[in-house]
DNA sequence: AATATTGGTCAACATAGCTGACATAAATTT
DNA sequence: AAATTTATGTCAGCTATGTTGACCAATATT
């Protein structure tokens, strides 16, 4: 008996940390996405023109499958944001060489810009989170976060 | 100028190294909460439906103020998930007991069935993640993840 | 020449946020 | 006792971002 309420115990425990976990992750995500989302708003953006800002301005030339891939959202979806994104000149798109019905689209300077300001700011928040913390700790937060990855997806980041 | 060259490739590594921390962190928060949506989507409910009962179970007896307070949304956008949850039998209220105004919030068996379903999946995902680091490792995670949060909310975590 | 791929477009819909205005009941303060 | 604050509800309407399904055009590949 003692030694099953020690189980039962240890198991609650860990149920506890495991809450913490989802709750602290929940919280950070929020936090981390609200600074952006206010600049984007003021400029009559969302989230999701901003992810299609920074995975173009991670790679200029992309295609539009690249990108759907990438963010897993419907060709409708992505087309919506990407017009508005086009017009207001954030984007420039171009045919493709080999493959003329490709659009490769990649940042207007104005898009650089954007982009720039809001990455910076991101980054900011993750070094501070870094400060403290030594490169061992970096490196597991990072394995963790890896971990917790669908495994057949994100070939590239595993 | 052999030195400043030095800087900034210290810079540009760093800037990767943060812009991988990005990405890292939205693809497993993506991935980490799409596992639940599945599973709320065949019920007919939304990640904010999941939220309520998720803070509900965490603490039974809680008040709308308290679930506003933590959420931060608007009274209208849980009054509908909540006027939901309380059709579908999920969630019952009664009255405070000092206060009579307020709403005391509980799960129903079946909502705590369903709390404990999702929580369960996701508390796995969060034990596989950290089934290959030691504990300082699952510390240091909690800890960039709680400096990862705005200073002046969350008490209780910090 | 046939088929597959890349991409665009239209219509319609759902979810989950938002704002503003106003109502009610109960508790607290004056 | 009256006034104010608090906890909550409700109505109407808007926005952002996702969805589906159908269909079209240009270009590449076989």
């Amino acid at each position: 008996m003692k030694q099953s309420q020690h189980v039962q115990k240890g198991l609650f425990l860990r149920k506890q940390e495991l809450r913490k976990s989802i709750e602290l992750l929940f919280f950070a995500y929020r936090d981390f996405t609200k600074e952006a989302d206010e600049i984007l708003s003021q400029l009559g953006l969302g989230r999701a023109h901003h992810r299609v800002i920074y995975f173009v301005g991670r790679k200029p030339g992309m295609t539009v499958s690249e990108l759907l891939s990438i963010l897993k959202i419907t060709k409708q979806s992505l087309s919506r944001v990407l017009s508005h994104l086009l017009e207001e000149e954030y984007i420039t798109q171009r045919p493709g060489e080999r493959d003329k019905r490709q659009r490769l689209l990649s940042l207007t300077p104005k898009g650089v810009e954007l982009e720039a300001r809001l990455t910076d700011m991101q980054c900011r928040r993750f070094a501070k989170a870094y400060a403290d913390q030594g490169a061992d700790a970096v490196n597991a937060f990072q394995d963790i976060l890896r971990n917790m990855l669908n495994d057949d997806e994100h070939a590239e980041l595993k």
